[in-house]
DNA sequence: GATGAATGAGTTTTCATTCAT
DNA sequence: CATGAATGAAAACTCATTCAT
């Protein structure tokens, strides 16, 4: 029964990990179902034991995906401990880990969560939600800690973080080539200066200098 | 004017404005040629005669708009002349104005732009770095005055910046209802105090409050 | 009792009957397989334990059922006696009486006989000849006893009646709402003054009368 | 103008017309759209410029050939003129002379008429209904004119007229080989016995025999 | 140049049937 | 005998594109 479980259940994730990868070799349209399935090795019809239909896969793909993600974002910001900008600068860290980690996952977060705003009207795009959430009670906890300024609204700071995390692994995974840890650690420093720090000369930084 | 308006040059024009609404409503994938061409006024043939295909159609509607931006941008930049500072805010603004002057146009960039990255690598997304390119001058312009800060590189800011902005123009753009040119401020406040100032309290301002 | 249900015999009873029921809502191409092993509470696998395929279940359920009406019939007729013309007017009777005995049943027979009158060229469809003989035959008690004409012959007359009874009974049980004994009892009553004393105004009736 | 009329019609009658041939042949569920297409001399996807869907196909075959049978039986029974039990004996001939004139649409009708009926409870089966009437207004004249039984319901006496003649049709055209004119004949007066006369044996008659 | 009827390649989805358990 | 997860062949339908008018 538990190696059933384990079956289904496996069949299950071999198609959702075939899926994100198909799709974001091609595109969620030029994708085709039978490809999907080749790549899960399973047969097309398969598929729809699991999954209503392709619309169905590519949300299904999106929220599993996200839900790892969070869960992991989750779990390293609690066992990191730090004080709020240290957490924020793993926030940003682990987001374009991705693209080291699991490039075509980052190609298909960066390309098809576009779509899937598009989608958004239509279904809960909770996980989404979710990972914005994370971000955000990391900024307020800052804010309650007069770490992290008081005068800014936390969810539209999430938000303009995310769009430039988001299109920063667009641009990583987009290159030729491998994304080293290097890189990526050399634009969280730079994201990091440009969001904690301002791109103002800051005067008083100056003269401490 | 009403001439001009029944010669071809016009009919270019109409294709693309009812490919930019067409595809902002539905999609690029799911437009159907057909219905652009019924958007615009004109048979489906006649869409040929202007663009070698579908794919053609969007990518020239978006170098077409892009440009049109590009040109506004460039223009009012000139206009305004002030410091780099004052210059990157208007670009923060004009940015999100699309929201409100061109939601369909705002939509579609938000949207299919990515899709269009997957295109990059076939096309030359040209406009697209025409943008970025002009925000990065007035950056090094900041740098070269010693208002923005110099150990940073212009390029990638830029980038951030730009994913800032697509990210909330697009949160703008998927509200319910329209958006107002007091909201648009209110957001490139937000963003302004973000980049500019960054998230962290500084102390020196403190004092000097 | 408890104990035959449980058994492989019972089973096959299951099928057939769950096919008849699923057959006469969904028709025979759009009824699933699936959905009559649910309706039988079977596996989708064990109907093919009892059944070849999908046709020989169709086949099967509408053998199967007509011989049940036959064997009825032909009890009844033995039981009632009376004259042929009596005899006539009862496999009238019966034959409608599907429709408020067993709806479905009636339904199946009516609607997918026909279709299945193409399987008839590739299989026997012997218990609706079978039907047919004892209807014959019971002309042909008339006719030898001299209460039915003899100028006509037996089997085309029998499937004219056949055919009368059939759109009869489509007609009955495409109503909607349940079909009463008495609603039955007046379409008897009708096709027999048709069927055995004619349109015709009979005019040695009417000095008669 | 009157010229693309024609071939716009002429293209949806080769297409009704191969319809009718193809859903005879194989019946509506297993007849292919494209099988339709290539007999008709079209493409697959220019069925779907006039006809909705497969359904659409056969229904608007249907009622399209209904319509051109009681354009004719109404158009006989003007000509005809004569007493309403000779007109009654026309529709029986013309119905069965179906079987020879055009056994494809005979087979359409016998067989897929059924299927219809399901369709009914959706689509208005306008032209069937048309059908009956025509048949119950010669069944009303002869009642007031004393030539026919006023003891009897003109539409259920239709009804039944109806499914004798049918399954009558169905018989002459499931015959392997080509059906004559004058086994129709055979037929009709067979019917006509039957249903003008009845089965009874008739003392009167048999006296002035 | 403009049209829009016709094309037919291409894809999702269904579902009868099988077979390892 | 019974199961039901898996299969994969088959078909309806769509829609970008063409081309005769």
């Amino acid at each position: 029964m538990s190696e059933a479980s384990k079956r289904g259940g496996n069949k299950r994730e071999r198609i959702l990990s075939a899926a994100v990868k198909t799709f974001a070799k091609n595109g969620f349209y030029n994708a085709k179902v039978s490809e999907v399935a080749s790549a899960a090795g399973v047969a097309d019809g398969t598929i729809y034991l699991y999954f209503k239909n392709k619309d169905d896969l590519l949300i299904s793909a999106f929220e599993d995906r996200m839900q790892m993600l969070n869960d992991r974002l989750r779990h390293e910001l609690e066992m990191l401990g730090g004080t709020p900008l240290i957490k924020l600068r793993r926030c940003l860290t682990l987001h374009l880990l991705i693209a080291v980690e699991a490039p075509s996952l980052a190609e298909f977060i960066t390309v098809e969560l576009r779509q899937s705003s598009k989608f958004i009207k239509e279904y809960d795009n909770h996980q989404f939600q979710e990972y914005l959430r994370i971000v955000v009670e990391v900024i307020r906890e800052g804010q309650a800690q007069g770490e992290i300024r008081n005068d800014i609204d936390p969810w539209i700071v999430t938000r303009a973080l995310f769009g430039a995390l988001d299109e920063m692994l667009l641009a990583l995974v987009l290159r030729a080539g491998d994304v080293s840890h290097e890189l990526v650690e050399a634009r969280v420093e730079v994201l990091q200066q440009l969001f904690v720090d301002g791109l103002k000369v800051d005067k008083s930084e100056r003269k401490e200098n």
